[in-house]
DNA sequence: AATACCGTCACGATGCGTTATGGTGG
DNA sequence: GCCACCATAACGCATCGTGACGGTAT
């Protein structure tokens, strides 16, 4: 891991060196996903070198796991990649829901204990 | 629409030239998805001619959009599909689970009415 | 000088169908 | 003899990725 790698304390940024042997994908296959999507665009720095959030490393990971396990096409898996995030969020608002019902349950339990 | 089609009063058969202009599909495409599925697979007359059900050409139906329209793989069109039968499934599940709930919503209901 | 990055381009592998050929049955 | 079907194999196109090249910065 270069010595560019750590920007701040907290904050770790990996070059792609760094990101093709933690992953195990070459490099030149990350630039060419990053030339097809529209969701792996890592910030550069002012020399114009890649560097790459820990974020930026799971969405690799998707993508790996979506092309390479599944075989979805890069387009596919990008589509794929989004319908999911819209599921959570489907989901999310069916739990918001239910605990909504779980209240009035509440307050309907509350009433008939306040008649005894 | 051939004669062959029609095998019994209520049971329709369509021969591969009748599903190709149904879906607008080349019968040589065809020929190559069932090559290359488990999926598809027509009976055969003593002939050795296809012969695809209602049921057939719906399965085909996903197919072509997954394939076509979504720009999955062949094999990840596959698998979705049997993904999509396993998540109706548990969506039945929790419906059926929501319907246990109710019918015990219901007894709450009535236990309260005789309470007045 | 050596290393790690950059973009680009050419090449090769694979997936996906199409077309061509020759054959059978009605 | 025509038409619809069959299997098989060669071919072509697109997608995906790799490797190599020359260049820059540390």
């Amino acid at each position: 891991m270069s010595n560019d790698t750590m920007q701040e304390f907290d904050k770790k940024y990996y070059k792609i060196g760094d990101v093709a042997k933690i992953l195990g994908i070459p490099e030149s296959t990350l630039r060419y996903w990053e030339s097809q999507f529209t969701i792996i665009k890592p910030r550069r720095n002012s020399r114009n070198v890649r560097f790459y959030t820990a974020n930026d490393i799971e969405t690799i990971r998707k993508v790996y796991y979506l092309v390479k396990e599944k075989g979805l096409k890069l387009d596919a898996a990008q589509a794929q990649i989004r319908v999911n995030r819209d599921g959570v969020d489907k989901r999310f608002d069916v739990v918001e829901r239910l605990k909504g019902i779980k209240d009035q349950l509440i307050e309907l339990q509350k009433a008939m204990a306040s008649r005894n």
